[in-house]
RNA sequence: GCGGCUAUAGUUCAGUGGCAGAACGCCGCUCUGUGGCAGCGGAUGUCGUGGGUUCGAACCCCACUAGCCGCCCCA
């Protein structure tokens, strides 16, 4: 019979791994707790039309990379809906924001999410078919001031402070302004008028995106091209005065703050959603990443609740890519450093293996970590898996059980010593 | 979705038509309460899967699957 595997594009993640990832979860939660962020949990399937709406009909994620079913009807004559599974979670948000009418309390809403996502692309090194994303949405109406650049400014010096305290080295903001959605179209009718004469001289993929989306014609890397594109109308001068006012408010308020940027002009990204502000954060080279070099990326989405049917609700988010974020980490830390339990307890012989049982209760009970050989293991394979488990060893035999005074035998010293079994516990966590 | 490279022991890999290999790791013994060193011994395995060519295939051919790299796109 065929062996199981897991599915192209999916993966299990193991110890010690996980332990990683628990790392980066709390520190998310830690570091965005302080900025007043709430967590929001949304299903990990919804409708169809929810991302059709929301993510844009157009675009890549939608057009060919969802993985969509037809839900079964309640009777032979209903037909089922259709449904998703989420390829990103903004648009559950919002709806969620929408559904749940937290616009009425005036507030700001801000709430952050850590889950799955699903896309379906051709898997490759920090790109899964399930991959898990950390992210936060700063939303609400107008007169709460979520569409206030000191939004922008503010989630943008939290992810710098959240790569910090992580220990991410090496990290670069990319910033941008696509402008109002009435900026946009004017800016993209520009930019084909001006391809137009030009495009023939261009690579494949240009002549190509040309005509497909013209926007990411300024994203190519072709050696070739890069003087017409510098040619090209800038989107910077495509904004109008309230888009150039913020951006340069988002500015400001970064540099007050410290948090370093490179505006490029170039950066677009490919979600239909995005006005404004625009930005991501890549690791160099060697990062463990390959071509996939974004760690995280967002926006404003000053549109997205009423294209989904909602209120005004101007807002601004970012999603974390943690598969690639923990794979910069493990490139980063080389071998980290192995966690291991504070004591192994060997029993001499099986007879004594409900003291050490017993033992182990004791120790456990007072907060340290304890793994318990086995009395039918030779002394000898006690050291062995002791030293690769832990950071001491308790020798419980005869004369142990019968002094009351244990043997420790510290790895790392090298040291072995007598501890009577009142102060083990004490001593151990010494 | 497109192109390229790869798939052999737990791991890293060698083996290019003739007995399935090395290193590390693992297990045992030397050594029944003192490991890490050493010596000796042992097991490593559908050679990714399925077909084909051949007297004979890990090796050549085809298909499939998976991973990696690049493209597209994105986190």
């Amino acid at each position: 019979m065929a062996t199981l595997k897991a599915v192209r594009g999916t993966r299990d993640l193991l110890p010690p791994e996980t332990a990683l990832w628990n790392r980066v979860e709390a520190t998310a939660r830690a570091v965005f707790a302080r900025y007043g962020f709430g967590e929001i949990r949304t299903p990990i399937f919804e409708t169809t039309e929810l991302f059709a709406r929301g993510v844009g009909e157009e675009t890549d994620i939608v057009s060919k990379e969802m993985y969509t079913w037809e839900d079964r009807g309640r009777a032979d004559s209903d037909k089922g809906q259709s449904l998703t599974l989420r390829p990103e979670n903004t648009a559950g948000v919002v709806r969620a924001y929408i559904e749940h009418g937290l616009a009425d309390s005036g507030l700001l809403q801000k709430l952050f999410y850590i889950g799955p996502q699903f896309r379906r692309e051709r898997p490759q090194r920090g790109r899964y078919r399930q991959f898990w994303q950390i992210g936060a949405e700063v939303l609400g109406p107008a007169w709460s001031g979520s569409d206030s650049a000191l939004r922008d400014a503010e989630v943008l010096e939290m992810l710098a402070t959240f790569l910090d305290e992580l220990g991410v080295k090496g990290w670069r903001l990319a910033l941008n302004s696509v402008g109002s959605s009435t900026d946009r179209p004017r800016y993209v009718e520009a930019l084909k008028a001006a391809l137009a004469p030009v495009k023939a001289g261009m690579c494949e993929n240009c002549q190509r995106r040309a005509e497909t989306n013209p926007l990411r014609v300024l994203d190519c890397k072709e050696a070739e091209d890069q003087a017409t594109i510098d040619a090209l109308p800038k989107i910077a001068d495509y904004l109008d005065d309230a888009s150039r006012e913020h951006f340069a408010l988002v500015k400001a308020a970064l540099d007050a703050c410290g948090v370093a940027y490179v505006v490029e002009p170039r950066l677009v990204r490919g979600l239909d959603y995005y006005t404004r502000t625009t930005f991501e954060f890549t690791v160099p080279d060697g990062s463990g990443l390959g071509t996939q070099n974004a760690l995280l990326g967002g926006g404003r989405y000053d549109g997205l609740s009423e294209m989904l049917g909602g209120p005004k609700a101007p807002g601004i988010g970012f999603a974390i890519g943690e598969d690639r974020l923990i794979l910069t980490l493990q490139a980063q830390a080389g071998e980290a450093a192995e966690k291991k339990l504070d004591v192994f307890i060997a029993p001499m012989g099986v007879a004594r293996n409900a003291e050490a049982l017993r033992l182990a209760q004791e120790l456990r009970r007072a907060g340290l970590s304890v793994e318990v050989g086995d009395g039918f293991f030779r002394l000898k394979k006690s050291f062995e898996a002791a030293d690769k488990l832990a950071r001491r060893m308790i020798i419980l035999g005869e004369d142990e059980v019968a002094s009351g005074i244990l043997t420790v035998k510290d790895f790392a010293a090298g040291e072995q010593t007598k501890v009577p079994r009142s102060e083990l516990a004490a001593v151990l966590r010494g």
